[in-house]
DNA sequence: TTCTAAATAAGTAGTAATACGCGTTCTTTT
DNA sequence: AAAAGAACGCGTATTACTACTTATTTAGAA
């Protein structure tokens, strides 16, 4: 038997889940899970063989939860499930050193598939994820280390949230023109050409969630 | 027996409700679909008492075929499945003629109560959308009548793109000063104070997707 | 018809943002 | 110790955006 562990902030997500999966002779669904913190209660509390969690979650994130597991119970496998199919994310969620990503809208029999391939070792990422990385490897000019530094995260997090540099610089105790350099810097490394595309930039690839 | 139609592009989430909800004694799924056109496809080939459906889907938006089979079809119930509880979209739904409104982070048994009030001819919004829309209605100074016309939608749409306003004026056939005409209407309805917040009210209140 | 709202166009003025370039300092890696 | 990269600060020039105002045309509602 798996013993698996769901978790989503959408709670009939997650009963649909395990009303599928409890169908499953080989996966029994020892606990669930609302958010990031909740997660992180339930590994200690449960002995659990998978996790089955999305990114985006309240209170603690999916993904910063699936980072402090992966340190400190490296014998659990995290599928993480997510309705986005880009390169930014799958790249960092690979990075990460999670074992499988499942998009959303794929069928019940890719999921199980996912946990017995994670179960045994495996690392299982979708077949419309794979597409998605090979393009990204074909155009492989582009992608070079591109890493976003903390200040910029920083920077780019209030960006999103509306504020002017001259504001920006006030937040963080910087000048305008350093705010301004770091900017540049952004709109040069994400290649994007304005606020806007930058502000999409970080919602699409979940550098900043929006809300 | 209620015959359900569960319309989502999630195709984990969708099978995951029909197992949760063949459960109940008094509900039969009788079709599902994974976006608007196969919604609408369904609801001529089926007999369907009540549709669940999500409001963000491709091909055609869950909102858009709503508006088609409430016209078309009026004795069927709809019940619009989100996990957005905002103002702006709920009032949308209402004004809309949708029958339901229940949030993604409720659990079976509100889903079940919702189903089979919307069935005997009333109207169902989740505890929590109903809040929402209280504390609206206290503050209402802010909305009266706030609608934003065609012309403002579309230039919302490229300004979401990251366009400039001669961008979008030469993308429409407009002058400069008329796409700034409608910028500056729009940050007055919107109580936005820039690009960056227009896009992100446009984002939050469903009026333009991301991707 | 009259009234209203929307869409259109235009202007000035001021502020914010972007494109350049040039630096210093500090830390980390080699 | 040298190199690299991050964070920081400063300029100028140009473009984009925002705040104010005005006004015409058109379509629809009262």
């Amino acid at each position: 038997m798996i013993k698996v562990l769901v978790a989503d902030d959408h709670k009939i997500f997650v009963d649909g889940l395990i009303s599928l999966l409890t169908l499953e002779h080989n996966i029994s669904i020892v606990a669930k899970a609302h958010n990031g913190n909740e997660l992180i209660e339930c590994v200690k509390k449960y002995d659990v063989d998978v996790i089955l969690s999305d990114i985006n979650m309240p209170e603690m994130d999916g993904k910063d939860a699936a980072g402090i597991i992966i340190k400190e119970y490296p014998d659990i496998k995290i599928i993480m499930l997510s309705m986005h199919n880009r390169t930014a994310i799958i790249k960092e969620m690979e990075q990460m050193g999670v074992h499988g990503y499942v998009l959303k809208s794929c069928d019940n029999a890719e999921l199980v598939d996912a946990i017995n391939t994670v179960y045994l070792g495996k690392r299982y990422f979708s077949k419309e994820v794979k597409i998605v990385l090979d393009n990204a490897k074909v155009g492989r000019n582009d992608d070079e280390e591109m890493l976003i530094t903390a200040r910029e995260l920083s920077i780019i997090k209030l960006l999103c949230k509306g504020q002017t540099s001259k504001e920006i610089g006030l937040n963080l105790g910087l000048s305008v023109f350093t705010v301004d350099t770091h900017r540049k810097n952004l709109l040069i490394k994400t290649k994007c050409k304005n606020v806007v595309s930058l502000v999409n930039y970080a919602y699409k690839n979940n550098i900043v969630v929006l809300d």
